[in-house]
DNA sequence: TTCCGAGGTTGACCTAGGTCAAGGATTTCC
DNA sequence: GGAAATCCTTGACCTAGGTCAACCTCGGAA
């Protein structure tokens, strides 16, 4: 999840600047959250392993994003692996010494509380979209929400189809052949991973109708 | 989501006590929010109205659970309509009263940064659940997740099997269908809304093998 | 340029599970 | 207690979508 919320200068203050080269892992599943990271450029991508231990991409971060915030926070252990995809700069957060922070530092306590309150929301709409019956359904609302809002607008998918197709909860066939009916019905325009949205209006008409 | 945290002494005097008599509303759906509830006896549901405004319920709330404080504290508007289907007694905590109390109360800080985190990894494990393919998986899952691990345990369901259903992102036929099938294969035994787990073991075993 | 490999698309097929409708079984309320 | 209203279960049916396998496309390397 972006959160898309600047650090003040006196919380960044806090963190300890890390590189973080290209394959190395910030942390590995099972492991007890002792601290948790911002992304200050590169990327970074949290999976876990499948019985078979095949790799499953559970989010992407990029630059502005936190890692591992809730966990650390709460006082877990991860529950993924993660691992730089670029050479990355990192700022570290100790779990302790930010919850003891929180005491002295209004400003910290207030950032944390929101960030947290506001995941929380995004957590919950995302569970309100896997609610959703249809895989058509899920994609509409996906498109809705990163959309303007206007007649028409543009979609640029951030990662794979198959990617989003997991993410939606379900398989890149059934993406595909969603998004290709959902053209010929006039909806929408794929090319690549452009999405343009033709109808606005009747998209989200066919969010509600349950269609 | 039952929080299980008790408040601080301290915390608590922070909140205004407040009677809500069975059927009245704490709040409305898309009313700002300005304040969250903490229950302290009695019963409240929050329900969403659907296309054709039939209720649907989200969530059954209980003593010693929170209400609406991650939507106030990040300062948005609640989702959901919240009534209470007893006489309760609720502490009522101002938003902006908390907010600014962040500062002057570590404790409170700390509390709630705790409170929001855990709650971010409970909703991170409903997603997952949700993403697991059949709805058999999904059964199992919340069955292991409340039973205590060992040989034979159980399970008494909190609500109506249709409530189950619905969080478990079906229909109480499917459900109904399921247990049944799964009485037959003598992983369970469902008496009314208890549900004896027989083979704790063998359920695991088919949680991982995505039967 | 050609070759290669990963991702994407398509088709054929089949099953999980949703819908509709009809009983049972519990609660609830007088 | 009994009637009414909810819930729950079951059956018949059908469609969304998952699986498997083949093929296409495009971008990078030689």
């Amino acid at each position: 999840m972006p959160n898309a919320m600047s650090l003040s200068p006196h919380l960044r203050s806090q963190g300890v600047p890390k590189k973080i080269a290209k394959g190395c892992f910030l942390f590995g599943s099972g492991e007890k959250a002792e601290g948790f990271y911002y992304l200050l450029a590169g990327e970074v991508r949290a999976f876990s392993m499948d019985e078979q231990g095949r790799e499953v991409e559970v989010v992407r971060l990029k630059a502005g994003d936190f890692l591992g915030e809730a966990v650390a926070l709460a006082g877990g252990v991860y529950p993924v692996h993660a691992q730089a995809v670029r050479d990355s700069r990192v700022l570290y957060f100790d779990r302790r010494r930010v919850l003891s922070g929180l005491s002295r530092e209004p400003e910290a306590a207030r950032f944390f509380v929101e960030l947290l309150a506001r995941k929380c929301l995004v957590l919950n709409q995302r569970i309100e979209a896997l609610g959703l019956r249809t895989v058509r359904q899920r994609i509409v609302q996906y498109l809705l929400g990163r959309c303007s809002g206007g007649g028409a607008c543009l979609v640029e998918l951030s990662g794979r189809k198959s990617e989003l197709a997991r993410r939606l909860g379900t398989i890149p066939e059934t993406l595909s052949r969603n998004l290709r009916q959902m053209q010929e019905d006039g909806l929408i325009e794929v090319r690549g991973r452009r999405i343009r949205i033709l109808d606005c209006p009747r998209l989200r008409a066919a969010l509600v109708r349950g269609k």
